[in-house]
DNA sequence: ACTATTCCTAGCGGTTTACTAGGGATAGTG
DNA sequence: CACTATCCCTAGTAAACCGCTAGGAATAGT
């Protein structure tokens, strides 16, 4: 899974508004101040935030003391939804959902294992939302990945010889 | 998690190899046989192969009878190293290993959800090797995940207005 | 010698990614 | 009512990546 610029961007800028909502502020956040806070190019999250917009994420108002803010509570944006806005389906193959895909001989059950990548993901990120990651409440499962020893540790991409 | 061509391909050829090397056949198996039987095209599968030769999961033979077999058992190659050798690291962030990154602020705790994103994915990828994917034997942990009923249901995209 | 295969280098058209530029629409402020 | 600050919209773009192909050299059996 290779998390892209835009959803990185995204979720932050995202991650953002939901602390100014839970710290109870009425004034809404101007794309500038997001952008510089967390470095991330300005045009670029302008783009993002007309995605998120039109999603239905955020609220935004125009003029001299326009910008952002979220249009529900941080408890109820799951990362899924996210992730599925800005950058499609949680799992593909080829492009294609991994139901559709059809295999033949001794690849047939590759679609359990596409399936299984999915629930797996899902697990994580469907539960997951915006005000768990401010207030580090994660669920159970979350917390269970993360013990595991070696959560932290990256895995070689071996080339052998 | 975008599953490329070239993972799928890849996996689908060390399938058909890893059958033939369970039902005991000596002889290789020409690239063309495994390309026309699983619909792959040819010249990219070739490149494919070469690659899983490189990383050691392939031995090869030039010649009028060349061909390609498992260089192991398919009990001691795991879905995780094959990505990895063909798309690099299970879990990225803007090109990054997810422990690399640093966010600042609110966005503090989203290390956590790519280290817990990447646990995830080598819960299934790591443990599942090609022989069990063959013989549809499975671990606990991902027949638990492919019991949930809404493994081969897909999500709504969800835009909202 | 002949033939069948793998191996190697190179390339290529289309798509995607990560941005940027420029200006129009809108809403407060003096 | 001008002025200014913001969002909004369309367009574009350089570079990388993806999926795949071409052509031939190296090798091994017959």
């Amino acid at each position: 899974m290779q998390v892209s610029a835009k959803v990185d961007y995204g979720i932050r800028a995202l991650l953002v508004l939901a602390q100014a909502y839970q710290a109870g502020e009425t004034k809404l956040l101007k794309s500038e101040e997001v952008a510089t806070s967390q470095e991330i190019p300005f045009k670029f999250l302008e783009a993002i935030l007309t995605e998120l917009r039109h999603a239905g994420f955020v609220i935004s108002q125009r003029g001299a003391v326009g910008g952002y803010r979220l249009s529900r509570s941080p408890k109820n944006i799951a990362l899924a939804d996210v992730i599925r806005v800005l950058d499609g389906p949680l799992a593909a193959v080829r492009g294609l959902r991994p139901e559709v895909v059809s295999y033949q001989g001794p690849a047939e059950n590759l679609t359990d294992v596409w399936l299984a990548v999915r629930v797996a993901l899902r697990q994580v990120l469907e539960t997951l939302t915006l005000a768990d990651i401010l207030d580090h409440t994660y669920s159970a499962e979350v917390i269970d990945l993360l013990k595991r020893p070696d959560a932290n540790v990256s895995r070689p991409m071996f080339s052998a010889e």
